[in-house]
DNA sequence: TGTACATCAGTGAACGCGCGTTCACTGATGTAC
DNA sequence: TGTACATCAGTGAACGCGCGTTCACTGATGTAC
């Protein structure tokens, strides 16, 4: 017995439904205030349907990071590539993380709470998916500063940086998109500025 | 009618008892989760007497915020600035944050949690608590760098990578802390070294 | 082509449970005079 | 000193409510032959 394809689509569909309802009341109360008829209800199918998609909302929220946050991360990190070669490459992936953050602010924020959540396995999976920025960054600077131990602290630091300015853009609105992108791109500045320095010591 | 000073005691120590147990119950749920009954079941009073000290779980948030959170961040600071002069407040700053995520992991927790959860009144009354971190930083740079806008950015950078310092030695256990500590310092100095250039450039 | 059977998302009824909150009461302590 | 009264933290009983979960069922669709 195969699956139909359309069907299959329908179900989807409602699995969709139900993660995006899901940030949507996450980004007021958070995520672990949410229960399973909460979501259901936002998502207007019975809460015993809940059970045809997601075991529990422990599991509502893993896909979470693995469906949307993290292809929500790599598409960022990607379309900071294709602005390359001849520009700064964590200089780009800071301002198309925070075009992100003002795109879905009801991701990013998930994001960042659960980044620095309670729940461990989630801070966990967060921080594997982030891992793929830090790589990124790390790569890009590779000719530019020789010590790799050095080049590692460098790269998380941007993205540590690049993550507080997505916070700020989503408490102060998309109208300061602009200033903080320009704020973080000095704090970028100045932190490599610091490590092509510390090469040229050596 | 005035107040018997012991009986204020007695009070003051039930309502700290619950905000200690709230830190405890937080560090491994997450706060919006706690409820009212929970939390006085492992307090040791019965839920009527929760009113006799708190309106509901968001006042006792505040009063974490404000009691708890408040004086545990303006320690670090006076901390570090007692090893001054001769040294780097930045670092210091750094090392006394680190210490006191080892010290008191739970409050750690809830101030890294808060600031990027989605409660807004929380992130903001954390934030005004950061905030007292970042102008000590500013002035202990203002010596160093001419520019004062830079001041301020690098000033709050400097906080952005010790609080993700301290959350790395949360994840990581107190074993980490020096490993950390260099970690950040290094970042730290590249950031600031940056800072102190591009001052000498101008 | 028709018939019997399998799969599976969605559902309503029902369950026991813990929740936040109100209420009236207790008992210890302090004040007035 | 004694007596009457005020304050106030703590409490047990009780309430209505929403929760997570189980269950048996429906109906649409796909497969076997």
């Amino acid at each position: 017995v195969r699956i139909d394809p359309e069907k299959k689509e329908d179900r989807e569909r409602v699995a969709q439904t139900l993660l995006r309802v899901t940030l949507r009341l996450a980004f007021a109360h958070g995520f672990v205030s949410l229960g399973l008829r909460e979501v259901s209800r936002a998502a207007e199918i019975a809460p015993t349907s809940f059970y045809r998609h997601f075991a529990d909302m422990e599991e509502l929220g893993r896909r979470l990071i693995e469906t949307l946050a993290g292809p929500f991360i790599e598409g960022f990190v990607a379309r900071a590539r294709t602005k390359l070669p001849g520009g700064n490459f964590a200089l780009a992936v800071a301002s198309e993380a925070i075009a992100g953050a003002v795109e879905d602010p009801e991701l990013m924020r998930f994001i960042l709470a659960e980044r620095a959540g309670a729940i461990s396995t989630f801070r966990l999976a967060v921080a594997t998916k982030l891992a793929v920025v830090s790589a990124a960054v790390r790569d890009s600077l590779a000719e530019k500063v020789a010590d790799s131990s050095e080049l590692a602290i460098l790269a998380d630091a941007v993205v540590v940086l690049v993550l507080e300015a997505c916070s700020d853009v989503l408490d102060q609105g998309a109208a300061h998109a602009p200033a903080v992108t320009e704020r973080v791109s000095s704090q970028i500045r100045l932190l490599l500025a610091g490590g092509v320095a510390s090469k040229g010591r050596k």
